[in-house]
DNA sequence: AATGAAATAAGATGCAC
DNA sequence: GTGCATCTTATTTCATT
C-alpha cells in the first residue's frame, strides 16, 4: 500500500484488461497495450503494492451453486451509537449470505444484498438478523427477479 | 458449458478458495483441500467449462482510480413492452458507469448501481439516461456513504 | 528512470500407472 | 487419484536507451 504516482494511460489500459480477465498472460497483456512483458509486469506489481489492484478472484455463477436468489434489504435503525454500529458490523461478519452492505444517505440507513437459495432461506436469514441486531426500526426485503447487468469492472 | 454432475464437497472447497484468491497455485490449492495438483486441476477445468466458474478478474479499488461514489438508482417505467426493454438494455450497454442492473419485483422496476467520480458526474449520467430512455415514470438516485461490506465470494 | 533481452525459477498441463 | 515428464509462463538480472 505504498505511495504511488498518479496512474497514466498505460496503467489504466492494463487495469481495463485485468478487470475483464485476470488470467491473461503477461505476454498477452504486454502485446495488447504495446509494451514488453517486463515493464508491464513492473507496473502491475506496483499497482498491487499500492492497493490499486485489490486482488484476483474467481467469479462463480450463483444459480449453478444453488444460490439463484438475490434480495436487497433496506434497514432503518433507531440507534446510531458506536456500540450499535459495532454490533451490527459484527453480525454482518457472521453472515456470509450478506455479500454487500452499504451505509446510505437519506431515510434508509443501510442497504444490503443477500444471496440465498430460496425465499424460505431468506426468511430464515431475516429472523437471524432481527434476533442478532437490536433496535431495528424497519427491515424491508426487496426481491430481485433478474440480473440484467452485473460487472466487477469499473469504468476506468 | 457442458452438462455437469452436482458439485461435491471437494469442488465446493476449491470454489471457496478460488473466490478468495484466484492467484493461488495449483499446488497450494491441492494441499489446502487435500489432493494432488492433477485431479484438482481437472476439477477446476471441468467447472470452468460447465460455466460454474465464470472467469477470473482483478478487483480494483474504486477510490484509487478516482471513482469514490456509488449511487443506487431506482427506476420505474411507464412502458413494459419488449421494444422498451430492448432500448433500455441497449442504453445500459453504452453506459460503463452502470456496474449493476437488477430487474426487481414490487413497485420499483429496476435497481442500478452507478459508479462515478462525484455528484456532478452522477447528474451528467442522470441526464444522459433520461435522454436515452423514453417513458421513465420515476428515477430516484440514492447515494451510498460507505461500503461497509463488499465481496464477490458467494456463501458456498 | 524506464525499457527490452536473455537467463532462471516456478508453475501448469498431459501422460503413464 | 498419484507421480512424473514436459512445456509454458512468471520473475529476476542485467544491459540499453
Amino acid at each position: 500500500m505504498d505511495e504511488m504516482p498518479a496512474l497514466d494511460a498505460m496503467d489504466r489500459a492494463i487495469l481495463r484488461l485485468l478487470q475483464r480477465d485476470a488470467g491473461l498472460s503477461l505476454a498477452e497483456i504486454a502485446a495488447e497495450v504495446g509494451l514488453t512483458p517486463t515493464p508491464c509486469w513492473k507496473r502491475i506489481r506496483r499497482m498491487e503494492q499500492a492497493g490499486v489492484i485489490l486482488g484476483r478472484v474467481a467469479l462463480v455463477d450463483p444459480a449453478k451453486v444453488g444460490l439463484p436468489l438475490s434480495v436487497f434489504v433496506e434497514i432503518e435503525s433507531a440507534d446510531h451509537s458506536a456500540a450499535w454500529i459495532e454490533r451490527f458490523n459484527a453480525a454482518l461478519d457472521t453472515m456470509p449470505e450478506v455479500v454487500e452492505c452499504w451505509r446510505m444517505g437519506g431515510d434508509v440507513d443501510y442497504l444490503l444484498r443477500v444471496v440465498v437459495p430460496d425465499i424460505a432461506s431468506y426468511d430464515a436469514f431475516y429472523r437471524r438478523l432481527v434476533a442478532a441486531v437490536p433496535s431495528l426500526r424497519n427491515v424491508t426485503g426487496r426481491f430481485a427477479m433478474e440480473r440484467v447487468k452485473g460487472t466487477t469492472a469499473l469504468p476506468i
